[in-house]
RNA sequence: GGCCCGGUAGCUCAAUGGAUAGAGCAACAGCCUUCUAAGCUGUAGGUUCUUGGUUCGAUCCCAAGCCGGGUCACCA
C-alpha cells in the first residue's frame, strides 16, 4: 500500500541510470510532501549532489524526469530548493480510500495461529487505598497498549497483580479493628476501597500521635518509630498472616473482598479490565524458593545473618537485598515469583510491565535477576515506564491532602459534561438514560484523551481547578466530529440517499486529497504506535484527521451538494472517516457517541 | 555524588535529521435562516535552557554545562 519503499527503489534506479553510482534504497531519503507545498511525496535531493555534479534544481528535475518516465502513479513533479515534490496520481487515493470503505477493521492486523502472545502488566494497585490520578495514567497507558497490540496482531494477555499482602494492608486492618466499630460497605454505604483507605489514615494519624508522646517521654525518634504500640501491633499482625492464623487471615480477606469490589467498580468506570489478576499473596513464596534455589546454584549469596543477596556489581549496579534476615520476601522477590508462575501459565513471548518511571531501576534489576535465574525472558522483559502525573505545583502528596481520587475525578468530570451539554442544550428531547450515557462517553472521553495524547514518557500536569477542557484538542471535541457525521449520514439516509459501496469521482480538490491522503496513513499509524508503543501517535494523528475534516466541511457541503456523484463521494469520505475516529478511538478505550 | 528522564508561545502539549518549529487554552477581531457554533476563519504570541561539535541541513544526534524531576532501603 505504501508508496515509499517503489519510490526509493525507483530513484536508486535513477541515480544509478542517471549518474552510474550505486544507492540502496534504504538511504533514499523520502517523506511526506509538507502541505504548504504542492506533491504527496517529497524526495530529499540534497545526498544526491556529490553524485550528479549538478544543482539541487537540476538533480531534482533528472530525478523528477526519470520518475514520471517509470512511474505510472507519478503525475507531476515540482522542485523547490533540494526537494523533489512528486505529485501522486488521483486514481491512487481512490484506490486507497476503495480500500478502506469495506473494511470495518481498516488499519487493524488480524492475528493468526503463529501470532506471538504478549502479556501486558497493568493497574497493580495495593490494597491500603482507593486509586488516583496516577493510577488512571497507568490503567489508561496499560489498556490502550493492549488495543494498540491487538490491532498489530498479537495475542494480548492483560494481566494485573494486586498486591494484596504486607505490611500496608496490616496497618488497615488494625486501624480498623482498632476503631472500626464493626463498620462495613453494607453497614455505612461507602465504597470498600474508599472505607479501607480512610483506616489506613487513622493508622497514619493514630501512629503520629503516638510518636509524639513517646518523644515527650524522652525517647528518641528512631526508638518512638520502633516502639509505638499501633506498630508493634502491625508487626505482631504480620507475623500472624505469615503464621496462617485463622482470625488474621479472616479479617485480611474481608477488608480485600471490599477493596476489590471497590476496584471493580472503579475500573468498570474506566472501561478497562483484565483477563487475568494474580495476588502476591500466592507468588510471594514461589519467589522465595526460587531465590533459594538461586542460593544452591551458587548464583546469590547468603550471608551469616542468613539474608540473600544478589551482587549485580559486574553489571554496573549495586548489592541488591533478595530475602531479609528472617527469610522474609521483598518487593523484587515477589516479582521472581510472578514472572515464573506467569511464564508457567502462558505461553509468553513477550511481556510488558506498565510501570511508572520510578520504578526504572527495579526492573532493571529483575530482569537481570531473571536472566541469572535462568530465564530466556528475563533478558526481555520490557519495562513500559511513564511519567508521573504532576499538580500545577508538583506531586501528588496524601499527607497534604492533595491526591485526586479516582472516583471524584471521574464523577467531577461527568457533572461537568452534564452541566455544558445542558447548557448548550444538546440532548434536549432524549430520554435521561440516553443522557447519562452521552454525558458518561464525553467525561470519559475528555478525561482519557488527556491523559493518552501526552507522551507516555514524560511527566505531565494535570490542573484540578480548570478541569479539562471540552473545546479544542480534546476528546469530546473529536466525538463532537464523529457524532456529526453520524448525523449527516442518518439524514442522507432518511433523504433516501444510500451511501454508496465504492466512492468515484473524477477530480479530487485540495482539501479531498488532503483528506485521502490522511485517511491513507491510518494504518501506518496504528503499526507505528505498536513499535513505538505509544498511544499518542494514534491519539495525535485522529486530532489531525479530525481538524482537516472540519476544514473540509466547513468549506464544502456534503448533502446539499448539487452534483449528485461529489455528493456520494464526499459522503463515502465522511463516512470513513467517522470509521477511522471510531477505530482511533477504540485503541484508546474511548468510546463515540452517534448524537451529543 | 553515581545512574536514568525531561527543558519548545503566558499555560497545556505536538513536531520519522529537512522547507517559514505547529495545535489547543488564555487575549483580540469576525462567522449561527444552511449537513449540529462542543464548530469555523483570522490577528498576535518563539534566541526550541546555554555553549560547542557532526551534517548540505539540528528542537531532534554527540560533548560539556545550567535548571527541574526520578532513583540508588532488610519500603512497596
Amino acid at each position: 500500500m505504501n508508496l515509499e519503499p517503489i519510490i526509493k527503489e525507483n530513484v536508486a534506479a535513477a541515480i544509478k541510470s542517471l549518474y552510474d553510482q550505486a544507492v540502496e534504497p534504504s538511504q533514499v531519503q523520502v517523506q511526506l510532501t509538507r502541505s504548504e507545498f504542492t506533491g504527496d511525496h517529497t524526495v530529499m535531493v540534497f545526498p544526491f549532489l556529490k553524485m550528479s555534479k549538478k544543482s539541487p534544481e537540476v538533480t531534482g528535475g533528472e530525478i523528477g524526469e526519470y520518475l514520471i518516465a517509470n512511474m505510472k502513479v507519478i503525475s507531476s513533479y515540482n522542485v523547490v530548493k533540494g526537494f523533489l515534490n512528486l505529485v501522486i496520481d488521483n486514481g491512487y487515493w481512490i484506490d486507497r480510500l476503495n480500500e478502506a470503505i469495506p473494511n470495518e477493521q481498516y488499519g487493524f492486523v488480524a492475528p493468526t495461529d503463529q501470532s506471538e502472545l504478549v502479556m501486558i502488566e497493568y493497574s497493580s494497585p495495593n490494597t491500603n487505598k482507593p486509586l488516583h490520578l496516577g493510577h488512571i495514567r497507568n490503567n489508561l497507558l496499560g489498556f490502550s497498549l493492549a488495543e494498540v497490540m491487538k490491532a498489530n496482531g498479537y495475542k494480548v494477555v492483560k494481566t494485573n497483580i494486586v498486591n494484596d499482602r504486607g505490611v500496608h494492608i496490616c496497618k488497615s486492618m488494625v486501624a480498623w479493628q482498632r476503631f472500626g466499630n464493626g463498620e462495613t460497605p453494607e453497614t455505612n454505604g461507602k465504597k470498600g476501597d474508599h472505607l479501607v483507605g480512610e483506616y489506613y489514615v487513622k493508622f497514619d494519624q493514630q501512629y503520629k500521635s503516638e510518636i509524639a508522646e513517646l518523644l515527650e517521654k524522652g525517647r528518641s525518634e528512631e526508638q518512638a518509630k520502633e516502639e509505638a504500640p499501633s506498630i508493634v501491633a502491625t508487626r505482631e499482625m504480620l507475623l500472624k498472616w505469615e503464621a496462617n492464623d485463622p482470625e488474621v487471615r479472616n479479617l485480611w480477606k474481608m477488608m480485600n473482598s471490599w477493596v476489590y469490589a471497590g476496584f471493580d467498580e472503579t475500573y468498570k468506570t474506566l472501561g478497562v479490565d483484565f483477563d487475568k489478576i494474580y495476588y502476591e499473596s500466592d507468588t510471594y513464596t514461589i519467589g522465595r524458593d526460587e531465590v533459594l534455589r538461586g542460593v544452591k546454584e551458587g548464583i546469590f549469596q547468603q550471608e551469616s545473618d542468613s539474608s540473600v543477596w544478589a551482587n549485580l556489581e559486574k553489571e554496573g549496579l549495586d548489592k541488591k537485598i533478595l530475602l531479609r534476615s528472617d527469610g522474609t520476601s521483598v518487593y523484587i522477590t515477589q516479582d521472581i515469583g510472578t514472572a515464573q508462575l506467569r511464564y508457567r501459565d502462558y505461553p509468553i513471548d513477550h511481556m510488558i510491565y506498565v510501570v511508572g518511571n520510578e520504578q526504572i531501576y527495579h526492573f532493571q534489576v529483575l530482569s537481570l535477576l531473571l536472566d541469572k535465574l535462568g530465564y530466556k525472558w528475563g533478558k526481555d522483559l520490557y519495562h513500559f515506564s511513564y511519567g508521573m502525573v504532576e499538580l500545577p505545583n508538583g506531586r501528588m502528596k496524601s499527607r497534604e491532602g492533595t491526591v485526586v481520587d479516582a472516583d471524584d475525578l471521574v464523577a467531577g468530570m461527568v457533572d461537568v459534561a452534564k452541566a455544558v451539554s445542558m447548557e448548550l442544550g444538546k440532548l434536549d428531547g432524549y430520554s435521561e438514560a440516553e443522557k447519562e450515557n452521552i454525558y458518561h462517553i464525553v467525561a470519559l472521553g475528555a478525561l482519557k484523551y488527556f491523559i493518552l495524547k501526552v507522551d507516555p514518557k514524560k511527566t505531565m500536569t494535570f490542573n484540578p481547578e480548570e478541569s479539562i477542557d471540552f473545546n479544542g484538542n480534546t476528546g469530546p471535541f473529536i466525538q463532537y466530529t464523529y457524532a456529526r457525521i453520524r448525523s449527516i449520514l442518518r439524514k442522507a439516509d432518511e433523504t433516501g440517499v444510500s451511501v454508496p459501496q465504492f466512492a468515484q469521482v473524477g477530480t479530487l480538490n485540495e482539501k479531498e486529497r488532503s483528506l485521502l491522503k490522511i485517511i491513507s496513513l491510518f494504518p501506518d499509524v496504528v503499526k507505528e504506535a505498536g513499535t513505538a508503543h505509544s498511544p499518542a501517535v494514534v491519539a495525535n494523528y485522529v486530532y489531525d484527521l479530525v481538524k482537516e475534516f472540519n476544514s473540509f466541511y466547513h468549506d464544502h457541503s456534503i448533502l446539499n451538494e448539487p452534483d449528485n456523484a461529489i455528493r456520494d463521494f464526499r459522503l463515502v469520505v465522511a463516512q470513513t472517516v467517522a470509521k477511522i475516529i471510531k477505530n482511533g478511538f477504540s485503541l484508546l478505550g474511548i468510546r463515540v457517541p452517534e448524537r451529543m
